[in-house]
DNA sequence: ACCTATTCATAAAG
DNA sequence: TCTTTATGAATAGGT
């Protein structure tokens, strides 16, 4: 029985470990057949494990097709344009929505590192160095506009909890304060009508009463 | 609502299909990333859409690597560490407090950029292709380390003040339901001393002090 | 390997 | 495309 979320962590145990790959590898690859089945998809899964072992699939033909397939896609163009970026301006999102602009920015490495990484191998295409400093800035540049939309989400739900909690301290504060106002008026009503009727019986000291 | 067990064929009607499509690839990759994170695993994915579109994920490092290792697991044998890798072994840290691994890294990274800036600018010092490319790969790592750990310390943080605020809104709830129960003893209180002609004027139920 | 309580994924609808 | 919701599917931990 699963005993809480799972963590998104290595699993240390090895025995645990390996029962989870066998387990997990196995699901994997039967959402990658139902996905390429269902939907009519072409598609290649690779995993090694720890050891190097290598587990593989590949629907509508072989991995070999997929593989060509692939670099052909990454090279020529299978997904939007890879020209290049040197407008200074074009660096800056116009989009001021945190979510968003992290989805962008994604996307934009993610092209980028694509175009780098094939373009670094040599051949015609190859980048001269200036090329690859003005890359790296740019990259520079947008980890860590990602990084910091990031930081700005997770901060304001951290502010946003600490208010939270802050307003639940104050209502708690409150509440006990009430009790205590109600029990003055127990003890209170309790000795108005003890004193009307024995004069002195019982002075209890109050401090009884405090909590 | 899910319909019955999942029939196993392509899905006709192309709206689904596309919906589906997306739903299905995107929890596959989350899949793979799982039980790369888990396990320990490489991993790489490769899905072409039918129009052709490429979408990809490539665990512990590129694409090319997955490939690569692919290539030479099916030419040779599958015995592990090849030369290639070596690097990536050595950059995984050992040390796994979040907090140390920050520092550490962001002093890293520092070094590294001084480096970087210096030996790109030409002169006797500059790197050569390799070495960038090596450098850059260096950098992605640690770059993606430090955001997990940042990531993981805020998330912490987050889960932490999600259980305060659990806790206090149960505390409210508790001290909600006394000060009923107190309102509803001051009025017994009083309805007692009437009913008893103050025979036993302190015979208070001592619950009602109990918090 | 099998079992089952739970979490997770997701089809359909809004 | 997002969200919601009901339900099927996957799976962690045990045996």
């Amino acid at each position: 029985m699963v005993r809480g979320k799972i963590q998104l962590k290595r699993i240390e145990n090895p025995v645990h470990r390996q029962v989870t790959f066998c387990k997990r590898r196995t699901g994997l690859l039967k959402k990658a057949k139902e996905l390429s089945v269902l939907c009519d998809a072409e598609i290649g899964v690779v995993i090694f494990s720890p050891q190097g072992k290598l587990f593989e699939l590949a629907t509508k033909g072989t991995m070999e097709g997929v593989i060509d397939k692939y670099m052909k896609c990454t090279s020529g163009g299978c997904s939007s344009s890879s020209a290049t970026y040197t407008a200074q301006e074009q660096l800056k999102p116009q989009n001021h929505d945190p979510k968003d602009e992290v989805n962008v920015l994604k996307q934009e490495i993610e092209m980028l590192q694509k175009g780098i990484r094939y373009r670094f191998g040599g051949g015609e295409g190859a980048m001269n160095l200036e090329e690859l400093l003005l890359l790296e800035k740019h990259l520079e540049y947008w980890i860590s506009q990602i990084r910091s939309a990031k930081m700005e989400i997770m901060f304001q739900e951290i502010q946003s909890l600490r208010n939270k909690e802050g307003v639940l301290k104050n209502a708690n504060k409150y509440l006990l304060d009430k009790i205590e106002e109600n029990n003055n008026s127990i003890l209170y009503a309790n000795l108005a009508t003890v004193e009307t009727n024995y004069s002195y019986p019982l002075a209890m000291p109050n401090e009884i009463f405090q909590f």
